[in-house]
RNA sequence: GCGCCCGUAGCUCAGCUGGAUAGAGUAACUGGCUUCGAACCAGUUGGUCGCACGUUCGAAUCGUGCCGGGCGCGCCA
């Protein structure tokens, strides 16, 4: 309806214009606004006030030549100018109701568009480190890719889930030797276990487990482990020196082959858990990209001495320096350490250079804020690189700080003191877990207080919006019950007996579904259809302690069903892309 | 010190590419179930939009400078 508003005025101007009216180099950017108060009609324009002052004549002025000059339409009912200049225009009932008529014809359909036309996106999304269970902070960066994933896909584009497994270096390590340790101690050696280590309950189970499937395979005596290893740092050394050396120790005495194996027992089990874990939570990838096989198929390499060919790595120190400041970095950054080793920077090289060689038109990243500082070089070594680093989209998710009432959680996985996202899910459910989650926009600090989560779970706001969906499936069940059927056949649907305001504003707020599922999509802002939802739930929960649906009068009865399975359609439809669920009863 | 994000009602947050009297939820208070589900509805109270300049017909929105909070600035991942 707007676009067919923006036609209007598009033609008057162009009218205007050959009459020479108006200047001919005027280009008028028509802008249709849906209004906050119905007394200025369904939707305004501002052209009048936008174009006065190339066209040196006043708003007012110029809004009347517009009127005036304004094709006539079925749609709209009349044209009012008020204010400054607005133009306002009220629609006719018909205009209104072409909405219903089309969301009953497109039903789960309805809202989607082919915007994206087919093109191929991917997003990477949470990519934790597989060095523990999932915490409450990573699960908002799941739901927000999962929901953008949605979103974009809800207007046409086709897209590529992916989750980038850190499965090689030093934490993971240090994970391994955790696990070693724990087993050693399980079969009773008197080993201190390293402040750095990895203290949380499930490495002990995972000892358990290698203890169970593997017996004495990678016993050692405690004193062959600890001999020559320098003091931790609670004995006065180096925490750091401390669990490197512990490290080393632990692939000397195991050799490549149990090392290999006790390393990949915890790999493999977290990983397992944490793909279960964003199961159930709803979030499926359609690729698990492995760092150790991008590593060891010899491509981080190939990076580095592509950048090296192109004259883009200094050596200084022993180490190998990319001179990202010649292309807009702050300071340049190692990618292979003077022991040989590449760094994190020079895997995520080669990674992003992997994902830019799959073919997608963007590439979209949703990292934590903490690794904001990162985008400048990724975005360097793209460009060094010969590609275009604005296919790359990177979206900073800020933190969601844990609260259990007053009280402020600890979030590190190394302390092994956090709330699982698992526990979270138990603990409020799926549904409002990830509804919350998309209810503020991403830029936004997040307070979550799991207390008031927990104790008001019947104030959630998502319950507000799946009650109006409940409500509205009991009604048809009673509808049933007393053996009326909601008459499906167009003729039958008496929409013009909808005159109710409230209906009115139902209706209105229906016709805004489709604009918000493209906003939000490109956008990246899911919270905006959170928002539109629940003033959708809020306009029918109006409407329906107004009126009763179940009347005597069989066309009322049939026009308000009509209404009443268009506003359940779009609540399915919404919750359907935030992953919630929507009841039929509750 | 430099960079990014944020500052709107007591609290948690919206406010669409600048647009008409700044909106929800929650909390507080008042009223509404013999009638399709009260997990709901109607109403009242509550704001110098952090501060100050600037841009213009018009600024919560854009620009600059302060103030306040968070995060980052490793041959860590």
């Amino acid at each position: 309806m707007k676009q067919k508003i923006a036609e209007l005025i598009e033609q008057a101007v162009a009218d205007l214009i050959s009459k020479g009216a108006l200047p001919e180099d005027l280009q008028p950017r028509v802008q249709i606004d849906n209004t906050k108060d119905k007394s200025h009609g369904e939707f305004a324009s501002n052209i009048a006030m936008m174009l006065a002052k190339p066209a040196r004549k006043s708003p007012r002025e110029l809004a009347t030549m517009v009127v005036d000059s304004l094709p006539s339409s079925q749609w709209i009912e009349k044209v009012e100018i008020a204010g400054p200049g607005f133009i306002n225009f009220f629609l006719t009932d018909q205009g209104g109701f072409q909405i219903i008529h089309e969301i009953i014809e497109k039903k789960q359909q309805f809202g989607r568009s082919t915007k994206g036309a087919g093109e191929k996106l991917q997003v990477e999304f949470v990519s934790a480190n597989p060095t523990g269970p999932l915490h409450v902070g990573h699960g908002r960066g799941a739901a927000y890719g999962e929901t953008l994933s949605n979103l974009l896909e809800a207007v046409g584009y086709q897209v590529d889930r992916e989750y980038y497994l850190n499965d090689a270096g030093r934490q993971m390590d240090i994970l391994a030797t955790s696990v070693w340790l724990r087993y050693l101690q399980q079969s009773g050696e008197k080993i201190l276990f390293p402040s750095n280590g990895y203290k949380g309950d499930y490495v002990i189970e995972l000892a358990d487990q290698l203890v169970s499937e593997h017996s004495k395979r990678f016993s050692h005596d405690a004193t062959d482990v600890m001999n020559s290893i320098c003091d931790d740092e609670p004995a006065g050394g180096n925490k750091e020196q401390h669990i490197d050396q512990l490290i080393e120790r632990a692939k000397q005495l195991l050799g490549t082959e149990d090392y290999r194996i006790v390393f990949d027992q915890g790999l493999n089990s977290i990983r397992a858990d944490i793909e279960q874990d964003l199961e159930e939570f709803g979030i499926e990838y359609q690729c698990w990209f492995s760092e150790r096989a991008m590593m060891e198929s010899g491509k981080v390499d190939a990076a580095i001495e592509k950048l090296q060919d192109l004259g883009f790595i200094d050596e200084k120190e022993g180490a190998l320096w990319f001179r990202s400041t010649d292309f807009g970095d702050d300071k340049d950054r190692v990618v292979k350490r003077d022991n040989g080793q590449p760094t994190y920077f020079a895997s995520d090289i080669a990674y992003h250079l992997d994902k830019f060689q799959r073919g997608y038109k963007e590439v979209i990243n949703i990292w934590g804020a903490d690794h904001h500082g990162y985008m400048a070089r990724v975005k360097a070594a793209l460009k060094a690189l010969g590609e275009n680093p604005d296919r790359l989209k990177i979206r900073l998710v800020q933190f969601a700080i844990l609260y259990r009432g007053k009280e402020r959680l600890a979030m590190s996985t190394r302390s092994g003191s956090f709330i699982t996202l698992r526990e979270l899910r138990n603990e409020v459910g799926n549904d409002a877990a990830r509804f919350f989650y998309v209810t503020r926009k991403v830029e936004q600090h997040m307070d979550f207080d799991l207390e008031l989560a927990k104790s008001q779970s019947k104030d959630n706001p998502v319950y507000y919006i799946q009650y109006a969906h409940a409500r509205i499936a009991s009604v048809q069940k009673k509808l049933q019950e007393e053996g009326l059927a909601w008459d499906s056949n167009p003729e039958q649907y008496h929409l013009d007996r909808l005159i109710e305001p409230q209906e009115k504003s139902l209706i209105n707020k229906l016709s805004l579904y489709p604009e918000t599922i493209l906003k939000s999509a490109e956008a990246g802002e899911p919270h905006l259809l959170v928002h539109y939802l629940r003033e959708l739930a809020g306009a029918f929960h109006g409407y329906y302690t107004e009126h009763k649906v179940l009347v005597e009068d069989a066309e009322i009865r049939n026009a308000r069903l009509t209404l009443y399975i268009c506003t359940g359609q779009i609540i399915r439809n919404g919750l359907t892309l935030l992953g919630v669920s929507a009841p039929e009863s509750m």
